[in-house]
DNA sequence: AGCTATTTATAAGA
DNA sequence: TTCTTATAAATAGCT
């Protein structure tokens, strides 16, 4: 359709072979466009000159991704699959996993059990005999820090009633020494014994419960 | 380019539709064959009906894969990557449900609980009280019917002891009358009758264990 | 599925 | 590239 009839052969002269692809390249894609609006058609069409420039059509009302997907659907043929296939079966892997475990915590949990055989009874009788008992230690060890706990700060307790009184002690004398001349009694504080000062800390203290 | 000019819009008649969709759909193959040949272009064209069937063209030298590989580098956009990242999202979606699964079971199993707190602890205590309540539950069920079902058999048992002793009793009857006559006593167990015959079948048995 | 009058696309030239 | 135009090709409406 031109001036003259060409054979549908590589055009060897590079600059007509340039100017024929935009032509044509035009021309695709007005009839990809045509046929998407006459016929309802979903289109995809991309095509890569030689230059390595790219041009593209994609029917509106769908993507490339979606024209993909129907592709994979309709040829069987798996494009991007070995990624998408591993992706998948870890998928189905953990998924099965999944129900496993839940399947097993109901159990635990005493439910659906009604269909139980003995045997698996049995074992879900150690299993939770086994959970409790653990449970129970543990809650046996908490117990036993919390007593020694107690225990530490009764002492504490002790001694710092013990430093309080001392303090009294000493506040009593400043008081009578300040009778005496307050200039001295001013910073008497900072005289005072290190050992009878308050520690804020209990190094001793156990875990929290 | 027919016999009349036709605007571009989609054809109501349905068969029209279809019809001129075969012949542009070979016209825009056609173009892309050319394309190929004569300007060294690569192709990809997808096209589906509205009927959902596909027609493709792929220029050779290359396939869909390569042609979808160069689009991913040309365009920068990313096609598929975006189903991977769905995937990959459900993938941990449902890997951080599998974990905090596996340490509910660790937990109930009694493993792992050095970390836990007072309150957790408690709520471990009950939720494995409850399952072994409901497991005991299920097993007292299971005791009644092992007992009913030991009464059945006990009560089977009387039955056919009675039914063997009448039967021993027959027998010695036959033997006798064996003595009178062997003609008549040949057929004795097809006279028996029927409530003397021994039922194989138990249809009161419960479930079993 | 063919036919063909017409419309479109485009090769070659400017 | 873009425009022009002669001509090849595609195809709409019929069978």
């Amino acid at each position: 359709m031109g001036r003259g009839k060409i054979e549908i052969k590589r055009i060897e002269n590079s600059n007509n072979r340039q100017v024929t692809y935009s032509k044509r390249r035009n021309g695709i894609m007005k009839k990809a466009r045509e046929i998407t609006v006459l016929c309802d058609a979903q289109v995809s069409l991309i095509i890569f000159a030689s230059s390595g420039r790219m041009h593209e059509y994609c029917s509106p009302s769908t993507t490339l991704i979606d024209i993909l997907d129907k592709y994979h659907k309709a040829s069987g043929k798996r494009l991007w699959d070995a990624k998408h296939e591993n992706l998948s079966n870890e998928i189905d892997r953990i998924k099965k996993e999944n129900d496993s475990m839940q399947i097993e915590l109901r159990h635990l949990k005493g439910e659906d059990i009604q269909s139980l055989q003995h045997k698996d009874l049995m074992a879900l009788e150690e299993a939770l005999e086994n959970g409790l008992a653990s449970l129970r230690a543990k809650q046996m060890d908490l117990l036993d820090v919390a007593a020694r706990n107690v225990k530490i700060f009764e002492e504490e307790n002790k001694e710092l009633q013990f430093i309080l009184h001392q303090q009294e002690l000493a506040m009593e004398n400043a008081r009578e020494q300040m009778d005496n001349g307050y200039q001295r009694a001013r910073d008497y504080n900072g005289q005072m014994p290190f050992g009878f000062r308050v520690q804020p800390m209990q190094p001793n203290l156990q875990e929290r419960m």
